[in-house]
DNA sequence: CTGTTAGCGCCTTCAG
DNA sequence: CTGAAGGCGCTAACAG
């Protein structure tokens, strides 16, 4: 069996016309429930499947949502989606993943794709600078809706955590313990917002607690490993080395932790470092890593929450809802100089 | 603006028919330069992006993949899915994500969803026990290839790896490090292959070093670190305790590491642990955890490429590759008594 | 080189 | 209660 069976094919067999079939098939009440049965049973016999690419066609609704994220391989991203889908799917929406790898051309190329392939909405991570491309959905109609890495644009719903606050909480943690020359990693540039704002958290934690505040302490890398290793070596080659280190990437921070005792060093009792993400490994890894939660599968089920809103709202006007999430600092064995009770 | 624009938007404001926006909109060669540069722009200015669901309605090819995992969170199955998408973009295909929660009712919905949207393939890690209602699949002509938990079915592609020699290699090796008395935990049903051919090659290399199999020593478990726990408690109320267990999850031995711990047991000295994926954290926890790798980047990357293969193959015969890639036995301190050179 | 026509599968008026 | 007709946006013959 090749061809798919179309209304037609059960129409013709029935001896009626296609727009019977559609009717008895659709719950429509103007039809007898005789005919309904028949064509109900005839469907199921011919092994019958609703085209949903006619549907979209003709309704102009494809009931897909497209997800740009920077990669999809991290417990983060994959949990947002695993959020985002499971609230999802039950309203009969699918979820098409774009990854943008971090980079603006690949972002832009995914939009271009989504609007191409006509999504009822378009939910994103943006790895973007600037956010002039984003007028091209709004301009199509599309919903927007940002979840974590989020421009602000009015017109346009987020989901975020308060990432000022996650890095003001880091910060103020670490000088709780005692740490006075604290070093900051920012994974990624200033003009996506949540790194700034994790930086500009950890900034005002400082000067509230009468530290100054150092360019020389505050390093862009990538979020990896190899990149936080490589920020301890710039950071200890300075005359007066850090003995504090909060990151905005969990990676980083295992890089930093796996530099620092490369080096002999000891943590937290001589360096203390703290992450953000709550990736799974922070909480198994040989050194406990305090770090930041995020909640990734609430935001993602947040994030299809407000999308299902601004659609029911009455004229599907526009609303732009700014959701913030509370971060939740997470203490373990990498900040904490009184030992914790031992782990496991 | 609200509207989208069509062809016959376009086609409107220049006087001519939507059949010579068409054309000259997709290199067709009937066309004359003039009104080929003058539609272009026209359609760019006027904001113009085609619309795939009808071309898709038209051609009968959605250029969509659907792909379905028991859950996306994990780092195996974002990675599966990262090579899939990596491999499969540059030919403008799209996925669309289902996860099926570990539960057959919901992979059947999942499958009935995707055949529905018309997608140009299936790419699924299944978790049915059966395999009856994968030839709906079939019987609409819509291709299915199977990675990782595959199903023997003729007229379908597999990309797998080889879990027979994966559970062998890990239980030789754990047989080599002198351990007699082996456990193995099934973090999933026999009715699925990979579990039951890792347990075969678990129960072989019994065999083939004179140990005897013993039933008792197998529990069937779910891929949580709890139940890697409730295992231990298990297997240690036996009267012949193991000195050996190999987990088909590393999830499971993670909890079964943390529970022999907790019983004061030693590592690997007295219990070795040997788990199975590779997951990242086996790598940075307090004890790295030995394990098989199974490229699942890779291992989506080459399901892409079976399927590119398949639809390019003249007459797009369905053709039954099945690809079977080779694990690789990861040692690290949980199974090494002998001390490995201290770690990072 | 360009216009006309038909149809992909479905739903939705409007008649009867 | 059911049939006929039109259209969602696009392409592919077939004419001219």
């Amino acid at each position: 069996m090749v061809k798919k069976t179309t209304i037609y094919d059960i129409a013709k067999v029935l001896n009626v016309t296609a727009a019977t079939v559609s009717r008895a098939l659709n719950g429509n009440k103007n039809i007898s429930e005789a005919t309904r049965k028949l064509v109900e049973e005839t469907a199921a016999s011919m092994n019958y499947r609703p085209n949903k690419l006619a549907l979209a066609l003709k309704s102009g609704k494809s009931n897909n949502i497209g997800v740009i994220v920077p990669r999809i391989n991290t417990n983060f991203f994959g949990s947002v989606i695993r959020g985002i889908e499971d609230e999802l799917n039950p309203s009969g929406y699918h979820i098409i993943i774009c990854q943008s790898h971090n980079d603006e051309t690949k972002e832009l190329n995914n939009i271009e794709s989504l609007i191409n392939l006509q999504v009822d909405a378009i939910f994103m991570s943006t790895s973007s600078k600037n956010s002039k491309q984003f007028e091209k959905i709004l301009s199509k109609n599309i919903p927007l809706i940002f979840f974590d890495r989020k421009k602000t644009m009015s017109g346009v719903s987020s989901v975020t955590i308060d990432d000022y606050s996650g890095g003001y909480m880091a910060t103020r943690h670490l000088i709780e313990q005692g740490c006075t020359r604290i070093a900051h990693l920012a994974s990624g540039d200033f003009a996506i917002e949540i790194f700034h704002d994790r930086h500009e958290g950890y900034r005002q934690a400082l000067i509230d607690n009468g530290i100054d505040y150092r360019e020389e302490y505050v390093i862009h890398t990538r979020s990896s490993i190899s990149e936080g290793k490589a920020a301890v070596t710039e950071l200890f080659a300075l005359d007066e080395k850090p003995d504090g280190i909060f990151s905005s990437s969990d990676f980083v921070a295992l890089g930093v932790i796996q530099e620092l005792k490369a080096r002999g060093l000891r943590i937290p009792e001589d360096v203390s470092v703290i992450g953000f993400a709550n990736e799974p490994f922070t909480d198994f890894q040989e050194l406990s890593m305090s770090t930041i939660d995020q909640f990734p599968e609430q935001m993602g089920r947040l994030t299809a929450k407000v999308f299902l809103e601004q659609i029911e709202s009455p004229g599907m006007v526009q609303i732009d809802k700014k959701v913030v999430m509370k971060p939740e600092l997470i203490i373990r064995n990498s900040t904490i100089k009184k030992k914790l009770a031992e782990k496991i």
